[in-house]
Formats: structure tokens, sequence, C-alpha cells
RNA sequence: GGUGGAGUGGCCGAGAGGCGAGGCAACGGCCUGCAAAGCCGUCUACACGGGUUCGAAUCCCGUCUCCACCUCCA
């Protein structure tokens, strides 16, 4: 069940083809760099669409990058590069960022630059079908006709007379000040590769109306789920759904909205000044830390960012990291794919992406293990050994559909063989440590025990006496 | 002016007519040489004012505060 915009209700996934789910949300346009409020989206459809992987469907996921716009234009000309490469610059900044958050690359990525002749058959049926018209202006622009489409504002219960007259009165050559922009006519400031040949003259298309043309070559003139921000809904969402409908398509079956991520009670927005980047926030907390911090809530509940509440969701995170990987170090390696989710989790995901509910339910089996814990062991109880490997292959499993897994390769640090030789000559290097402290204790020689220990915690060592011995780590890599 | 949403314990954050979500912090206990981690326990809250009900955080009416959208925005 997913909660739709449309209607306003949590409905029954209902696919379009058995066992199948088309997934079509808005990816970024690739004006600057991800902030924290962008990649909360990439990880709630990431996180959707692992749970419907987990749940038997067959996934394909599509998420655009809008690489021309006016602020790309705007932003490329001040820095002095071709708008396409900052766009590109930008897009895989965008790549980076979902790649250290784990999230799965989606099935494909089109871009808008690469979709101008599906974008113009597209008009073409609006303006047979009298819902779109050029410009009286001359200026090459073509604009929807809200007036002839009467369930204009369905999806936002919106009125046109209701609204609020747009800020700069400019009509340009609209019939009604509500009309958008299908296709922009090309001006003569703008980069001659910035525009494309059509029936009224160069030009570039609208933000909304790529969406709509690219949702449909992927994933058909009728899919399942349309995502994005919740700041989208209006108008970009609602013109879509009007171009789609009004050209004859049945479109998204249900409309999904993210929240949206505050800063000081507003918006994270680039214009507000407030944005915290991916890149920048990775560098202060792990990755995975960030990732828990935004599975957390609810998807559609507002989140507020701060380094309080990083630090706290660390802190969560690493009690269930902790027990991953202290009952790892018990039972040995297990296959996270065989884990079967508890029934609380399960029923927590299926309604709505409860994402709140599942990870209580998680921290509930890891209260569980971590009793089991106390008995399990090579010298220990082989019934709770046994009961410990099915809770560790079932947290494991459970964190993994979250994309939380704390022994996914992802989150390794590093990785080739400098990283790993520095790995085992620290680990080495620590071990030597721990025995000298060991030996200390055995003599009860606690200041000299102590002592070792302090050492090692100002080097960023944290030691944790387990049954089976002491274990190693910090807070960026694995002991 | 219109549209959608939110206000929950020290903090974060779910839930949506009766059965104490969960996490963080704090405190007490167990464990530990001492710690850390873990386990057990304590802290019984739902913006405000009315109403409905045997029973309301949850439903209804009213009020206040906040956020988002109506301009590019995830």
């Amino acid at each position: 069940r997913l909660y739709d915009t449309a209607t306003r209700a949590v409905r029954d996934l209902d696919p379009v083809r058995a066992g199948h789910v088309g997934i079509y949300h808005c990816g970024l346009t690739v004006q600057g760099p991800p902030h924290v409020g962008h990649i909360r989206k990439e990880v709630v459809f990431d996180v959707l669409r692992r749970w419907l992987e987990h749940s038997g469907y067959q996934v394909t996921l599509v998420a655009n990058i809008t690489d021309i716009d006016d602020k790309i234009l705007a932003k490329s000309a001040a820095a002095g590069v071709e708008w396409w490469a900052h766009a590109y610059a930008n897009e895989r900044a965008l790549h980076d960022a979902y790649a250290v958050l784990g999230c799965l690359p989606p099935t494909y990525e089109p871009r808008a630059t690469g979709h101008i002749p599906e974008m113009l058959e597209l008009i073409d049926t609006l303006i047979d079908k009298g819902h779109a018209y050029a410009a009286i202006d001359g200026t090459g622009d073509v604009y929807f006709d809200v007036r002839s489409w009467p369930a204009y504002g369905e999806l936002s219960r919106q009125h046109l007379d209701d609204m609020e007259a747009a800020a700069d009165a400019d009509p340009r050559g609209k019939r009604d000040q509500r009309d958008f922009a299908l296709w922009k006519g090309a001006k003569p400031d703008e980069p001659a590769t910035a525009s494309w040949p059509s029936p009224w003259g160069r030009g570039r298309p609208g933000w909304h109306l790529e969406c709509s043309a690219m949702a449909g070559k992927y994933l058909g003139e009728d899919f399942d789920v349309h995502g994005g921000g919740l700041d989208l809904r209006f108008p970009h969402h609602e013109n879509e759904l009007a171009q789609s409908t009004a050209a004859g398509h049945r479109f998204a079956r249900t409309w999904m909205h993210n929240g949206l991520v505050t800063t000081a009670g507003e918006k994270m927005s680039k214009s507000l000044g407030n944005s915290a980047l991916v890149s920048e926030v990775v560098q202060r907390f792990r990755a995975v830390e960030l990732r828990y911090y935004l599975v957390a809530p609810h998807y559609r509940s507002v989140v507020e960012f701060s380094d309080d509440a990083l630090t706290e969701a660390a802190a969560a995170y690493g009690r269930l990291e902790g027990f991953v990987r202290r009952a790892s170090d018990v039972v040995g390696p297990v296959d996270a794919d065989t884990g079967m989710p508890c029934a609380d989790f399960i029923a927590a995901m299926d309604d709505d992406l409860g994402t709140p509910a599942a990870l209580a339910a998680v921290h509930e089996v890891v209260r569980e293990g971590n009793r089991l814990l106390a008995d399990a062991g090579p010298a220990g109880d082989p019934a709770a050994t046994k009961a410990l490997r099915g809770t560790l292959t079932s947290v494991r499993r459970m964190l993994a559909v979250l994309g939380l897994d704390p022994l996914d390769p992802v989150w390794a640090t590093g990785g080739g063989a400098g990283d790993s030789e520095t790995a085992i000559a620290l680990d080495t290097l620590v071990r030597s440590v721990l025995a000298e402290r060991q030996e200390a204790r055995a003599r009860k020689d606690w200041p000299a025990a102590d002592a070792a220990r302090d050492r090692l915690r100002r080097a960023g060592v944290e030691i944790e006496d387990t049954p089976s011995g002491a274990r190693w780590s910090t807070t960026q890599a694995d002991g």
C-alpha cells in the first residue's frame, strides 16, 4: 500500500503489469551539486525499490536528469563554462552522492536533451487535440492551454481562478497567465548549442514536458508510480498530468511525494542559502549514518536537518551495527539474502513504506539477539548460537532492504590494494597493543592495562571486551 | 486569497477510539578489575478550549502556532 497524493488515501498497489512495477521519479535539474534534501528523495525511492524487489516484483525505476534549463544556462554563463559541461559536472556529483549513500543505480536515467524528438511529438499531439498553441508574439514559445483542459488542478486541488496572480504579470504570448511553456523559443543571448530545430523555430523543451515525454517513453502511457519531492506537486506534476492526460495517456496511477528536509525550520534550498551538500556532510559523518538519518523518519514527514540529529542517528545506528559485528564474530559469515524479515517489519513496510515501525522491529530483534549473544559462542550454548545465527541473518536481511546492512561492501572505506595493506598494518599494530593490555590484565596491573586502552582511544580506536576477547574499531574502519 | 500538511515525554520520532512503538539522553541495578558494549528496570507524553463516547493523543467544532505550494525548486 502506498499513499497517493491525488486521492489523498493509502491505496493498494495494483500494478499495471502483474509482477512488475514501473516507477518514475523526477531527478535533478543539474544546476548544482546535490544537498541532503535532494538525496533524501533518492534514498526514499531506493528503499521503495528494494522493498518491492524483496517482495518479488520486478521494478523498472526511471529517474530523469534535466540537463538544460534557465538556471543551468545562467550559472554556466556566470562561471564561464559551457552549459553542457556545467550540467555534466553536476550530474556526476549526483551520481557520486547516491553511490556514497548506497543507492542502487536506477534502471535508466534519461537526459532531457536526449529526448527532443519525443517531446516534439507530444507537443504535436497536444496542438492537434487543441490543448496547446504557438505563442502569438512570435517568440517561438509553445504553451499548454490550461483553460482547454477542465481537469487542470485535479492533482493539487487548485482552481485556476483562486490562484495568486503571477508576480510578473507579463503575459508574453499566452492566452492565460497560467498557461505554461511546453517549448521555449531560443533567445538571441543563449548559446547556439542550447537549442534544437522545431516547427516553431529553434528552441528547447519546457521542464514539465520533459518528464511526460520520458516517462511515456520508458514506462508506457499507463504506469504505476510517479514520485518526487512535495514541492514538485504544483506546478510541475500538475502540469505533467495535464499534458499527458490531455494527450490521451492514462499516466501515473499513484502519485508519491516525499517530505522536504528543513534547516532551522525552513526548507533546504539553494536559493535560501541553507543547503548542506552531501559531499560536505559525509566529511563529518559516515555516509551510512546519513542514510540511517534519512531512513528513520517516515518518508512523508518533514525532517529537520542538524548535526545533533545526525549524531543521534549515528548512535542509534551504532547499536544495530554493534550487534551485527559482534554476532558475526561469534557465528561467522552468513548469507544475508537467506534471512527472513520478521512479521512486524513486513507489515510496516507494506503499509506505505513505514520505515519507523520497521526500524523499531529491527531494534526489537536486535535486543533479542544481544540477549542470545550472552549465551552463544564456541564455548557457550549451541542452541543459543544457532538461534543467534538466525537472528543475525534476519537482521541483516532487514537492514539490507533499507540499504543499511553494516557488512555491505559499499560501506567499506577505501578499497584497493593500498588501503587493504594499510588496514592490515593498522590491525597488526592495534593487536600488539591489545596483547600488551591483555598481559597487563593477566598480572592485574590495572594502571598499565588502562594506559594501553587510553593510548588507543586517543588514536581514535575504541575497545570492546567480549567473551571471545577484545575487539576494536574506529569510527571510520572496522577492526 | 486558494491548496496541502504539521504541533506527541528532557530530545528525536511512530501511532490514529481501549492493549506503554522505537531510538537518544538521564537515573538505578546486573555484568566488568575499572570502563565500554550489552541486558533488566525507572521517567506514562500527545498545542489550547469545548464537545461526542463507558472510554479520545486518535472522532467532531472552534482557536493558536508553524511548514510547504500557488515563481525555478527533491
